[in-house]
DNA sequence: CGATCAAAGATCGGATCCAATAATATCAGG
DNA sequence: CCTGATATTATTGGATCCGATCTTTGATCG
């Protein structure tokens, strides 16, 4: 759709942006522009664009003259995060439902197949995205899908996927398959009820994780 | 809060964002580095990072090597828009308003006083978004709060104050002080209602402003 | 021995310069 | 006179350089 023609900066966003929600550089490092700039082969000023542009989206926060961190949310803010998720999923899923086609049925189901049996997790997040976009997709609401997106991104990062993922695949599955029978069957209040649900325990679970590590991190800091 | 030491870039990025949304810079301005340049009085460096940051915002698009434009909201995305504050409103609404004082109260009817006496139309936007806030700021939501009020000044951008308000000033207040009753009588189920018509209103109210607006400038055209 | 201040080093922000790309004008051919 | 290729110009993107600011180290003094 946009294809803007590559520039360095954009490149550099792409990867960056990538790194961070990949976990790939974990929340509070420190971005040293000209080490940056050696490691992807430019010059800083490419550098330097690209960290204001993820700074704009929220990803980076950058203290002048003194350096770049990625930037990190709080448990609360992660909590509350996945809370707006809820809000607005359940939202487009109320408008979508009436007018799920069985071509967004089967794409749901094969997508939902995938995830059962893909045991590698790289392509977890991915397909979880793509099977709830899909059911929102019928509401025809592209501004709120794309803000719902960038939320889900922003709440998934700084974790790696281990830690995401851990002992909740059979749960996600299990919620899934509920979710997309109560469609199917055209249960709107059910069906939205449960998508909540399948979200804020998503979010407990995901902080009930982090918790440990942070505790686990905290002993070691001590020993 | 953040106190960013000032720098160049910084500043540039304020002024341009200052000047996007109140319209002075309206929809689909060239903006040629150069002469915003020139005309800031600094190189054409800081004037390239603000393009990036607001592009990350959402406020400008840049094309590689052609240039930036002010970016512009079509009416169903500004519709759509609306309709999130809407869903996300009410919601800051139901949950705050159980926790509402005497404190709040008061300084929401000081907003609606101010409102209602000054007639220049310059703080509107700003009085408009503090009385709102102030009604949902018990639901200690901030990440919520931001999130809406970056919704709002972008839905409000690039209508010139008049067009804006022009023969809804006297029903903004009206609805506002029904909103101020119905909180102050706990009627949370009337209260989120009355509080989604009146965003939806203003919806409706502007884009009929907005549609007349574009077949005005048509006729011109055709003139 | 610890604290404070100064100087050196590291890093960042901004200006200038150069290269790459897109828009525009010019000219040849039909 | 119109169309298409080519050259010129304008504007952006990137690299290098310089000045400003922050950090760190070390020396001096209490």
């Amino acid at each position: 759709m946009t294809l803007h023609r590559v520039t360095t900066t954009g490149r550099v966003v792409d990867l960056l942006r990538e790194q961070i929600l990949s976990g790939a550089l974990p929340e509070a490092s420190l971005l040293r522009q000209e080490k940056l700039a050696a490691e992807f082969g430019v010059s800083r000023v490419p550098i330097r664009e690209a960290l204001h542009q993820l700074e704009a989206e929220g990803l980076v926060t950058m203290q002048s003259h003194k350096g770049a961190v990625v930037s990190s949310l709080s448990i609360d803010d992660l909590e509350e995060v996945y809370e707006i998720r809820a809000r607005l999923e359940t939202w487009l899923l109320e408008q979508s439902m009436p007018l799920l086609s069985e071509q967004h049925y089967q794409k749901a189901e094969a997508l939902f197949a995938e995830m059962v049996e893909d045991r590698r997790d790289e392509n977890w997040s991915n397909l979880n995205w793509d099977f709830h976009a899909t059911l929102y997709a019928p509401a025809n609401r592209p501004q709120t899908l794309a803000l719902v997106r960038k939320l889900y991104l922003n709440a998934y990062r700084h974790f790696p996927l281990p830690i995401r993922l851990t002992g909740s695949r059979e749960k996600m599955n299990r919620e899934h398959r509920i979710l997309l029978d109560l469609c199917r069957q055209g249960d709107v209040a059910r069906a939205t009820e449960h998508l909540e649900q399948h979200i804020l325990m998503g979010a407990r679970h995901l902080i009930s994780r982090l918790k440990a590590l942070r505790r686990q991190e905290g002993d070691a800091g001590r020993a």
